[in-house]
DNA sequence: AAAGCTTTTTGATAATTGTCAAAAAAAGGG
DNA sequence: CCCTTTTTTTGACAATTATCAAAAAGCTTT
């Protein structure tokens, strides 16, 4: 809980009571390698805090799976569109590893902002924050060519081969498992 | 100014008190073809919301414009990395056409924050709502093939082609005009 | 260690798109 | 209305990427 905290405070600094009226609501989860936060079809009603782990979102098109993002460590993570329009969900989060993660609803998290002006002002700057990274990522998807960003993907990320598998990397990128295989063979 | 409340009402229903604030720091700005309302290099302090008219964003990558969105009626508007980091753009916004605006300065709307709750729960919810637009758009690009992309596009926004030369067109979609002037003529 | 499964790589070919150059069409200015 | 400039189209060719098929490499389980 510390790691969500030392987190939040990047963001914007809360004052104790909020804190605390955080701390409440949100509960620990552990989950194994494999599971599922939420499957399509779904309506996600949580909002989740990453602390340790991996896992990615996907969808599935004419029967293929189609990532469309990896979350690590320290980040918040949700079916956006689903949590937000309380809509069945397109997508699907899966665990790439065991994860310990932290979970609060949708319903408690209103009741926050409704209580905490502070609660609602941390979210909204957390949402411009992720609405310029995702701005930033669908300009280097349109700009970059795949080797390109392949070598960005690397750069930013690391260790993401020891954690994920080529094939869901190459349709992260947008590009098929042969091609990328090609374009790491040339390095 | 109505359309300007009208279109929040879709988001959030302000109150009486709310909407007065809102329409007291809320400036009209009338702006000929051509212009720009952030350039490059500059930081974007304002945040506008297009009442009449058509605009776009792009950015300058090796001497060439890409067009990153365009914006037509009804929309908030703003070069949101410089807006949300208050550093100098990358982008720059210009006007397809002569437009009719209304603007509010960042440290406005930060007063009107802290003075009203409300207001920072219409611009989270709308922060919101972009968020899982671009998502889409996202998805969209990188999923779909170019023609597929077009198709989409003057299905979204049918009158696109008479607003929007074709150069714009193709380097929001991602391709050379070239392709796609080629798409166009097999329809 | 072998068998069975999944993932990754390699090869051959086709489809898509980009680039360069030039022509045609459209738009704008005096 | 003509001239100039910009935009769009067309052609030829090169580069990139997808697809299909099969081989190789990596895991798991027994």
């Amino acid at each position: 809980m510390k790691l969500l905290f030392d987190h939040i405070e990047q963001y914007y600094p809360l004052s104790a009571a909020a804190r605390e009226a955080l701390a409440e609501n949100f509960e620990e989860l552990v989950l194994a390698k494999g599971k599922f936060l939420i499957t399509e079809g779904r309506v996600c009603k949580q909002l989740y805090f990453l602390q340790q782990g991996a896992l990615r979102g996907y969808i599935t098109v004419d029967g293929k799976e189609v990532t469309n993002w990896f979350g690590f460590e320290e980040h918040f993570i949700t079916s956006f569109h689903s949590f937000i329009t309380q809509q069945p969900s397109v997508e699907n989060i899966q665990l790439l590893e065991g994860c310990i993660l932290w979970r609060i609803s949708k319903e408690q998290l209103t009741r926050l902002f409704d209580a905490h002006h502070e609660i609602e002002r941390l979210v909204r700057i957390i949402y411009e924050r992720y609405y310029i990274r995702l701005e930033e990522r669908y300009v280097n998807a349109q700009l970059r060519t795949a080797t390109e960003r392949y070598a960005h993907l690397i750069e930013e990320t690391p260790h993401i081969l020891e954690r994920v598998p080529l094939g869901q990397i190459s349709s992260y990128l947008g590009i098929s498992a042969e091609t990328l295989s090609r374009i790491r063979s040339r390095f």
